[in-house]
DNA sequence: ATGAACAATGAACCATAATTCATTAACGTG
DNA sequence: CACGTTAATGAATTATGGTTCATTGTTCAT
């Protein structure tokens, strides 16, 4: 059981911006969930942009120390480390469901200008995702006749709807079904 | 030109979702930008989510009813279906670049409840996805271990994604370039 | 040219919900 | 225990922007 009321709210506002969505969210159901007065969440945050704003940081900060670990290391082919990146969104997902379906919803709106620290860190993602398909291109192992920046946003585009399109079914399902699962249809698409 | 005032709003309105989100699109500014008063959208639409749920509405039935004709038509197969079916996706884009990426943004909590007719679309179009998928499977085109409603929502997440990461920049490629590119991402994923 | 019917306007209204802050409760220490 | 200090509260304030509607402009048949 969470007991600092910083992350009592985070994840009372993760379940109603999964919800509702992040304009709809009103503070005051944040706070009914959290258990405390609505006020409270103004001693924790400066305003409700930036709840989600950490939300969004914690969770592409995993994803980003899980792809810069992978860079590092070298005995280990592109395909087994997307594997490896597709557990590791899985295990976040596990940890959190209702962040699943904030995480890339708000996110053509945010990555643009905005905060400095969280488009950087999505930036760097994407760019670590990037490396990992053109390794694999030069390996041989991946299409040639593709752009790394485009698989990428084609990926995580459909990671992002399948996780929210099973959302609450999600538990139901084993770790290692759901990674397999995520794995084979971001390497071998249809066929 | 369009010339009638109804879709002047449409028009005007994707382009203001599009940049802003549709929370935070201002009516005053669809106005501005359509080149009317505040108060005339109300004499063509009930309240600012009908313009949003026509935007919708339009895009999606173009799409379901591209999914229809196809499924009626036997001597194609499914792999040839799904590049028809892409290259209408590309046409519709093509024809309003800004409802890309409203229809990604808004999707997830619209598809859900809300309006019958809509809901009662997308839903139509999912099926007939699934249908298309499961053709190929029999047929021994695609993969047998793939479960058709994830593979459906794997595919869409990646298409509008992919779009809506390019945008502006759509219309710089070809109408055949943008299809082939498509089409290759949802047969065979990265390799 | 006139005025009835219809269309358009945008300032004012109003609902919503984020944020503030005066007040109250809880805590720790001598 | 008393008292200062810090944390929490939620009713009141305020900002925002969707929506309304009294007013004004336009159209067109006579």
């Amino acid at each position: 059981m969470i007991d600092n009321k910083y992350d009592i709210i985070l994840d009372a506002a993760s379940q109603v911006f999964a919800c509702e969505g992040f304009h709809k969210a009103k503070i005051s159901k944040i706070a009914e969930i959290a258990g405390i007065g609505a006020g409270t969440i103004y001693l924790y945050f400066k305003n409700k942009e930036a709840i989600l704003e950490e939300i969004f940081l914690r969770s592409w900060s995993r994803i980003e120390s899980k792809l810069l670990e992978m860079k590092k290391i070298k005995n280990m082919t592109p395909l087994q480390k997307i594997a490896e990146i597709t557990g590791e969104i899985i295990e976040l997902i596990y940890s959190n469901v209702s962040v699943a379906k904030i995480l890339l919803y708000e996110y053509s709106f945010w990555n643009s200008n905005k905060k400095e620290k969280l488009s950087k860190t999505v930036e760097n993602s994407q760019k670590l995702i990037e490396e990992l398909i053109t390794d694999g291109i030069k390996a041989n192992i991946f299409r040639k006749d593709m752009n790394p920046k485009d698989a990428t946003m084609f990926i995580i585009g459909g990671v992002w709807f399948w996780i929210a399109s099973k959302s609450d079914d999600l538990l139901s399902y084993s770790k290692e079904e759901l990674t397999d699962t995520l794995f084979n249809y971001i390497i071998y698409g249809l066929k």
